[in-house]
DNA sequence: ACCGTTGATACCTTGCGGATATGAATGATC
DNA sequence: GATCATTCATATCCGCAAGGTATCAACGGT
């Protein structure tokens, strides 16, 4: 049939991204005329042109972004399906949970336990990683459920809220601000968080584009993290050190009291939700005894809501 | 570099519905060996048996189950990138609105015009379609946006709730049924639905599989449609012969009223809700500005709830 | 006016997808 | 239990389309 190849698609978002043929070219490790033919044959059985092109520049047309859109989502779609299904091959698939350490609002290990107590339980195994990262994880094929924060990029993903708590700022006991019982964001101006960003405004919620950098402030800030610290311990060093708050949820900072740092409530720090997450189209009995299970706990906690945190039993350390 | 293309996993997914070579490969267009060596390749290329296979039968493996979703999505995907591309990249693309005719919740007209005096706002094109058909054509291509009726499938959607109204059945004058106030579902045991599907349970929700068949009663009614009616008049038609009873949107029974027949709430009837629906990866000023002007109407409306709607002003017939 | 850049065209080569012929394995039949 | 039919796999050939090289043509900057 006149269908639409996966090559196609990988050329044209190549060109579409570097609006310059020698360049798609080189990047897809091939020469320049068949590339430019290849989009041409693609043009022809669409019957659209996606590309104004001189000799002197590219750009693209309304049909071409149009296009550039889907043809991004179709070509993660097969490699996520390539990747689904090579694990789903593996002798004894596992499930593949992804979250941020410790930020499971403490559920976790109830969750887990509920879990195994489930019919259709493989082993579960753990895919850490930084904030954002879990439902790009879900998508692309590498996890198959996930406990995240919303606001996520829910596209393509089924979420089911667990609970919501507040944040509070992690900041230096020696930081004029710890003298205060409570904060605005506007009086952390100056200070970074962990990932760079400024402390001052909270962009929190869906990320916006997928090549997207953290903003950089104007002023340096005295400690500069190479790479963006996603460790716990990391984050809990530069704090100490001055300069650098974060924002995190209840159920860390009663985790982690520490002698140097303060935990601080702000008034205009939007609380976070905790959700699972699955992709939509996943109709494994897991992945469906995950949901149940971490649905379960969050109801019989919420009863729990009543009485304050610290008067429920801990049962480990 | 190994990557799946679209060929194979057509090849795949036929294989997968058919279980049967030889047949897949007709149904292809194509003679049996090729396709086991294109079957044989992809497996290769994934590392993954997709087929358990003797010569006397073939069944799909736990991998294969898997992939087969996600190349079911992979193409669906593929084909509706091809038909947005297309329609983009027409002179004057339009905004193609999906719709059940008349399931409007009564806010069509003032939708349209709220959204022609926004800045973006190419003209309007109607794809009326029944029930469940609007969700289908937003994931193909076929339709920009659409107002429909939630619950649906809203997978690869986003969905923008509108307005909540009560359904009432819809039967002959005639009907013993029509003496009483009110009704329950249980007292229409035997009737059935315009779509053939019996009138004692609602059937509203999520259509699960995507080849699904309107289950049948197990006694023949007096009147069978061939067809399911989608029709409004086809369906009044039923109606009026007895036997068929349809369960509608306040909204419809107000606009039409119809000497032969009643319209009886019922209290365990769900009601509707409209909703506003869009693609997820749109990006599109047309459609952004058309669900502007859909919440803004439903927001202004919101606030005309105190009153009966008996009480608001009719502006056209 | 000249030169460099960049996309298009022409032509050749090759690898892959498809067809035909045939083999091998398995279940059914008498 | 030998035979046959069914069905998937293998072997081999062929044609086309995707990719490479050489070159042209158009446009912009100096």
């Amino acid at each position: 049939m006149n269908d639409l190849e996966v090559r196609q698609l990988r050329y044209f978002v190549a060109v579409a991204e570097e609006l310059h043929f020698g360049r798609a070219a080189a990047r897809l490790g091939m020469a320049q005329p068949p590339l430019s033919r290849s989009i041409r044959e693609l043009e022809r059985r669409l019957g659209v042109t996606l590309f104004e092109r001189t000799t002197r520049q590219v750009t693209l047309t309304a049909a071409g972004e149009v296009l550039l859109r889907d043809a991004r989502d179709v070509l993660a779609a097969i490699a996520a399906a390539a990747r689904r299904a090579r694990h789903a091959g593996r002798p004894a698939p596992r499930l593949r949970l992804a979250l941020k350490a410790d930020h499971d609002g403490g559920l976790l290990p109830r969750i887990l336990a509920a879990y195994r107590r489930e019919e259709a339980a493989p082993p579960v195994e753990l895919l850490l990683g930084g904030r954002g990262e879990q439902d790009q994880a879900l998508r692309d094929g590498r996890a198959d459920v996930a406990l995240l924060a919303v606001p996520c990029d829910e596209r393509g993903l089924d979420v089911e809220p667990l609970l919501t708590e507040p944040r509070l700022v992690a900041l230096s006991a020696a930081d004029p601000l710890a003298a205060r019982s409570s904060l605005r964001l506007a009086d952390l101006a100056g200070r970074t968080r962990p990932d760079g960003s400024p402390a001052d405004r909270d962009d929190l919620g869906p990320p916006v584009g997928s090549g997207e950098r953290p903003p950089k402030t104007d002023r340096e800030p005295a400690v500069v993290t190479h790479r963006a610290a996603s460790d716990l311990t990391q984050i809990f060093k530069l704090i100490e050190l001055g300069d650098t708050v974060a924002f995190l949820p209840a159920c860390v900072t009663r985790r982690y009291p520490r002698p140097g740092i303060v935990y601080r409530p702000a008034d205009d720090l939007l609380p976070v939700t905790l959700a699972v997450a699955w992709p939509q189209n996943s109709h494994s009995p897991a992945v469906a005894a995950f949901v149940r299970a971490a649905t379960a706990v969050a109801a019989s906690d919420e009863q729990d809501t009543t009485m304050p945190p610290e008067a429920v039993t801990r049962s480990s350390g």
